[in-house]
DNA sequence: TGCTTACGTTAGCAATATCTTACGGTTTGA
DNA sequence: TCAAACCGTAAGATATTGCTAACGTAAGCA
């Protein structure tokens, strides 16, 4: 999970897994819709690799990269965990703060 | 989230989460189930803060803090959108993870 | 007022992360 | 066999992170 949490938490790194969610992918396909250079797509995609968020699949000389969401189950689970036992007190926060977000701006 | 993200992917400040999550707790009493400094704790407490992660309570020179849970929410959210489309995947993929962990690594 | 407690902030340092450039290895096709 | 395509890795620069030590501030109490 560890792993995972840190992999998550960059940008690119999330935008790639958006990528590869819809689709299998090749490295210099990811890697054309960013603007950062391809070694430091390749360089994600070892890191969600390691954190096991995708799997690769090699045909000749291309790899194609495909999300794993049941990588972040533990993460979503912390998460949870967090929430089941404060289930009550997230309702009435949420349900307070949506009062107060209709309350604020009634149209400015 | 950005913030969100970033913050919980820190094994000290998950474990401070977990702390006041259970009940409000002064900085002090936080810092003194780690091994790293105050001021430490106090960083990590900063970084929490803005991700809105935590709320804090001032009464006197002590300062109470309380995990707050929906701030995990965004964070949540965008997990499951990675679930909520590849249900059917996730739990053949699950399932069959479940029956290669039975029955272990034959290959050597 | 003077002392203590509680806590945040700053400066500085080591470790880590992210990027680019350059390079190496493998596969494909003429 | 040669060249091109696809892709990872290495090296090095820079930015960010997490830590400690030292300091500053506000509140409580004699």
């Amino acid at each position: 999970m560890e792993a995972a949490a840190r992999a998550v938490a960059e940008p690119t790194r999330r935008d790639i897994l958006r990528l590869v969610h819809e689709q299998e992918r090749t490295a210099s396909d990811i890697a054309s819709h960013f603007a950062v250079s391809r070694p430091a797509i390749s360089q994600h995609l070892r890191v969600l690799s390691d954190a096991e968020l995708v799997t690769v699949r090699t045909d000749g000389t291309r790899r194609y990269y495909q999300a794993r969401p049941e990588g972040l189950t533990e993460l979503s689970e912390w998460i949870e965990s967090f929430w089941s036992s404060s289930l009550a007190r997230l309702k009435t926060a949420a349900e307070q703060e949506h009062e107060n977000n209709n309350k604020g701006n009634t149209d400015a």
